[in-house]
DNA sequence: AGCAGTCTGGAGAGCGCTCTCCGATATGCT
DNA sequence: AGCATATCGGAGAGCGCTCTCCAGACTGCT
């Protein structure tokens, strides 16, 4: 930095000055510095900027409870098997980047690594950070908030926080996949539910049994899966022992209705035409799905974008209010329903 | 820092001792240091440590090519559709996360993105890259190796590069899935190759002819995919359209593999009785096929894991010699063949 | 006991930047 | 012309750490 000042005669804080854009400099010292800078190929230091200005210009992408508690896991994968994060990922670059800020990957499986993530932040190493968590019962966001550190949340804490979070209007989403069964003349519905520790599941559940009672369905079977592929297999197998007439499924999410639809299948039950699948995601599963799924979409890249946004707002003044920002669902009508 | 030694007595440079765990400090005063940076809650400053260490402590995960050049893309999400891409973080975070170093997700689908990524290394904001590129002919490579900016990659550059990196027997593989479907006693085999400008599907293709002429099949059809579903499901009803009998068929990967077994239901083949499918990659397609695809598995998280060693090496000592460390496949033999 | 050699803690100089003051120059007003 | 006011560049003090150098204490040898 000092060679540039040199090369284009003017002092260090000029040039601080021109590449931070701070303040009026005349625009021919400008151009010089520009100058100078190309000849000199100077890059700035981002160590010593992030030590004066405290900003180190990267938030942490937190996917928090991925693996087993305590069990040995080097390899902390099975995250990216629900595309779901990959959609995460995408929209939270997308609006960050133009800003120049960048996201690290932490995983927080264990307590050991989430205090890490704690120290992580502690240390400068990151602004702030965005949570994914993947169960309910995250310690992970309640450290953060006690030790004041800027973090946002994707969905809804469990237990009330202070901390800023988006969601999606589950129990919109639900009503939604409710409508569409009924106007398709489904009359034995049954439904296929996440985990039920997890609040978006909970959710999903009430809002649809909820929309069909006020359709005039008032006792809807339920099995619960586990929102994985497998799960949803075994839960249309037992579903399908226990009320053989069913003909329409809504299931909490895509992956367990792909489960479901092989299930139907081998029990030669014709989609949808037998029997109607409505699944919640609108994740790759369902494209993957024969026949494509109906499903219900959630702007997930659009709701990570936002949260990033309500970090970067946090981060800027820390004693803001925090806020919630729910989207509406939205239905893709395909052909399994 | 000053507090720290202040409460225990000794000076700055002590703490730092103890903290780095550099040099022999008194076990004693050791002892009363942790006490006192327990008692201050003190967390060393990542921005003032780099900038004198000249390390930052994290690498830079840079997945190239993501997108379509010149097209707007504000969520490159596309990526984490193959989960593919997730295996490799895992490994990578699987290797790093022990020895305190975090991956940065970059994203390099433009030329200005690239660009970026280049900056970001010069700023010192990563201390090396790790590259996954998605096509060949990505300029990435070369731009970081001409910047003498320490960087690896995923698969062996199209040209020759003074890079490092890591890659699968892709030819040892295809020969694995040539055998199988031999011993089985397949007569009519094809295959459906990957866009043959990647060198991986080029070397697939190349080693599976070469296996099977060595079986004693001199001609085997082959038709063109892109490595997406749709592609497997179009390029094998081609391959059904031109070739009735075909009885085996070796898709370069397990999601085109996918595509051709929803193709073969649709057609009335049953598999592995009429049609035996042999996929590559062992993802998780691969198990949510039906029937479960028997596939080529490359030891993704290993070979991630070599990579992010490789790269530290590399950083270690920037003048080292570039190595590349090849990994043997394995046969995984599930329903479909 | 005396000396070289080894070990350990302290002092202090930066690392490369930003940003607050300050002073110098240009501008607008009476 | 003379003053107050706005504008813009420079000087220099840190930001919080690491690490080299140095001095003092201690060891083992003759």
């Amino acid at each position: 930095m000092e060679d540039v000042a040199r090369a284009a005669g003017v002092s260090r804080a000029t040039v601080s000055r021109v590449i931070n854009g701070v303040r009026n400099v005349n625009p021919a010292i400008q151009e010089t510095v520009r100058q100078a800078i190309a000849a000199t190929g100077y890059v700035p230091n981002q160590a010593a900027r992030s030590l004066v200005t405290r900003r180190t210009g990267s938030v942490a992408l937190v996917v928090s409870g991925a693996g087993v508690e305590g069990e040995e896991n080097p390899f902390p994968n099975q995250v990216f098997a629900d595309p779901f994060f990959g959609r995460v990922a995408g929209g939270v670059v997308g609006y960050l980047r133009p800003l120049g800020v960048h996201p690290v990957l932490l995983f927080a499986e264990t307590d050991a690594a989430r205090a890490e993530v704690v120290d992580y932040l502690r240390q400068g190493k990151a602004d702030g950070a965005i949570l994914v968590s993947t169960h309910g019962e995250d310690p992970l966001p309640k450290l953060l908030v006690d030790g004041g550190l800027p973090a946002v949340l994707f969905a809804r804490p469990p237990e009330p926080l202070p901390i800023s979070y988006v969601d999606v209007a589950h129990r919109t989403g639900a009503k939604l996949a409710a409508d569409h069964l009924v106007a398709r003349g489904c009359h034995h519905v049954a439904t296929i539910s996440g985990p039920l520790d997890v609040l978006a599941a909970q959710d999903r559940l009430a809002g649809f049994r909820d929309a069909m009672a006020m359709l005039g369905h008032p006792y809807i079977p339920c099995v619960e899966g586990a929102f994985t592929l497998d799960s949803g297999e075994a839960a249309m197998e037992r579903l399908l022992a226990e009320h053989p007439d069913v003909d329409g499924v809504f299931s909490a999410n895509d992956l367990m209705a792909q489960g479901a639809l092989q299930a139907l299948r081998r029990h030669g039950r014709r989609v949808p035409d037998d029997v109607a699948m409505v699944g919640f995601d609108d994740s790759s599963a369902a494209l993957a799905c024969r026949p494509p799924l109906t499903t219900i979409r959630h702007p997930v890249e659009d709701m990570a974008a936002e949260l990033a946004r309500l970090l970067l707002a946090q981060i800027e003044q820390p004693d803001r209010r925090v806020t919630s920002v729910i989207f509406e669902p939205t239905l893709v009508v395909r052909e399994s329903a």
